[in-house]
RNA sequence: CGGGGCGUAGCGCAGUCCGGUAGCGCACCUGGUUUGGGACCAGGUGGUCGCAGGUUCGAAUCCUGUCACCCCGACCA
């Protein structure tokens, strides 16, 4: 199974090859029969409530609640913002009938010319207009203020080109929406959560990620600021992972969110909007991935443990297992999570590719001989090592080498940013480097058409303006103009 | 929507040029031997060859149309 995925290991060649084959391979879904849809399989989508989990425990603890709004948008809601307009509606599912009618001619099911419904109802691709069209009513004076809200959901974006996890036509995320009273309030709030996210990504994740700000023609529809947390994939291929926008009064001017301040004066409501989605995923998976397969980073693995047994009859099974069971017992005590793999029907060294293939971060093997030696085989998924350790105090010695391997994944992540990361001066070294993938920091003026002709002659475009690091001001590459910092292009997914 | 590729068993593919009634590997099932890195031997199940027309005694193969999917662009989280 996985020599197939071995055989793909000219990542530099075929790297979008490799990758859907990875995550067929290790379980984590598979192309759906809908047009670029996909199904996830249920270990793929146990890394996903890993995640969710998570998220939602930091949301809380910032006072973000849960709600959940209609997946059907009415068509008007869309056209109120007409920025946002101009960003989603030619990309969207339509829902024009109600009713469907078996066929005169015998062929099943027609839909009912009839049922046409007099307004369209559009899959919504994202819920601002839905969200902001009933805030109107939860939203009367400054002390209805905040509202912090939260919806898990799925989203559909009729995309010329899907890629599984990184850009299919439904996907999953959450959407954070809130209301504020003053400006000052959603500025915070935005870049709270844009914190939050990079939090995520480098702590569970194990993947760095650099915060900043898009350049306006990045920018979400409709948003006066949109922060971004941008990751780099091992391919040097940036790839945009949660973003943040400050919608300033935008939508509450389009849906006509007023409240009435403490200085008794109506006021539209201050906005902003926030989500990471599925895609996720597809950066977890890309960001530490080799060729036997997922590298999970163990905050986030299923199962952090796989506990293999070697033995030939039932009765070393039970010897091993009687000598196992305490392990386990200690491990889930640590809240470590562990399979015991003692299945008859498969070889170890099925076993162990198989687990390999799956990212699990460490293996314990154990036969007859570690019985005898009181010592267990292990191995660590990120580096592939093995070692011999004694059985005592086995848990304690898994559980610190888990937070070892958090580490080292999230270390070996940032040591290849940097070295893919470099400084150029001119656009001539610009274009050299480009084509070397990766992170590339230049001045820029500022200017969304330096921006355009520059996507234009080398396909890279500006991840963002970070927020973090050197400020020092400079010149234009391209034009020559002052440039107030170095910004982040690149190419991206 | 442009440029390239592909569609044959659950998966990966050969067969197509040159028409003769479908094959290989993996998986699956049965029996046996195995079990410290993806086991071996023997036997077995499974396909109206993407779909629709046409040519022909005969089509996976030739012709026409059509529909999927994949990769590279344009678009995007």
């Amino acid at each position: 199974m996985a020599t197939e995925l071995k055989n793909l290991t000219k990542r530099s060649e075929n790297y979008s090859q490799w990758y859907n084959e990875l995550v067929v391979k290790a379980d984590l879904a598979e192309q759906s029969a809908v047009r670029g849809c996909m199904v996830i399989k249920p270990y793929g989508y146990a890394i996903w409530e890993k995640m969710q989990h998570t998220l939602d425990e930091m949301f809380k603890a910032t006072g973000v609640q849960n709600a959940y709004f209609p997946l059907l948008i009415p068509k008007s809601y869309l056209c109120r913002e007409a920025e946002h307009v101009e960003g989603f509606a030619k990309e969207c599912a339509v829902v024009t009938h109600y009713r469907l009618k078996n066929d005169p001619n015998g062929n099943g099911v027609i839909v009912d010319p009839d049922a046409r419904l007099e307004e369209e109802l559009i899959v919504r691709p994202t819920s601002e207009t839905i969200i902001w069209g009933t805030y109107k009513n939860w939203i009367h004076s400054y002390r209805d203020l905040p509202i912090l809200c939260n919806q898990w959901a799925n989203v559909m974006r009729w995309e010329m080109r899907t890629r599984m996890f990184l850009r299919t036509a439904e996907f999953l995320w959450q959407e954070g929406h809130c209301a504020h009273a003053t400006a000052e309030e959603s500025e915070a709030r935005t870049v709270q959560m844009i914190n939050l996210y990079a939090d995520f990504a480098e702590k569970y994740m194990a993947m760095p990620v650099i915060k900043g700000v898009k350049s306006a023609n990045e920018r979400f529809a409709g948003a006066l600021n949109t922060y971004t947390i941008e990751a780099m994939m091992q391919d040097g291929k940036a790839l945009q992972s949660g973003t943040s926008h400050n919608l300033g009064q935008n939508f509450a001017k389009a849906f006509d969110v007023t409240f009435v301040n403490k200085d008794n004066k109506p006021e539209y409501v201050w906005a902003n909007s926030w989500g990471v989605s599925t895609r996720l995923m597809g950066a977890l998976i890309m960001s530490h991935s080799d060729d036997n397969g997922l590298v999970l980073p163990p905050h986030l693995a299923p199962i952090q443990v796989v506990i293999v047994p070697i033995f030939k009859n039932n009765d070393q099974l039970a010897e091993i297992s009687k000598a196992v069971d305490p392990i386990i017992n200690d491990l889930r005590a640590l809240g470590i999570s562990v399979k015991y793999d003692d299945a008859d029907n498969k070889r170890p060294g099925f076993k162990f590719a198989d687990y390999e293939l799956k990212g699990v971060p460490v293996r314990l093997a154990i036969g007859a001989r570690d019985i005898e030696n009181k010592t267990v085989e292990l191995m660590r998924r990120d580096t592939l090592e093995k070692q011999v350790v004694p059985l005592e105090g086995i848990a304690d010695y898994v559980a610190k080498l888990l937070e070892e391997i958090q580490e080292n994944i999230y270390r070996k992540a940032l040591k290849h940013r940097e070295e893919m990361t470099r400084t150029v001066e001119t656009y001539d070294e610009f274009k050299e480097e480009i084509e070397k993938g990766g992170f590339i920091l230049a001045h820029w003026d500022g200017t969304t058409e330096t921006e355009e002709k520059i996507k234009e002659e080398t396909k890279a475009t500006i991840r963002c303006i970070p927020l973090d690091g050197d400020k020092t001001p400079g010149k234009c590459m391209v034009t020559g103009k002052p440039s107030a910092q170095r910004v982040i292009f690149a190419r991206n997914y």
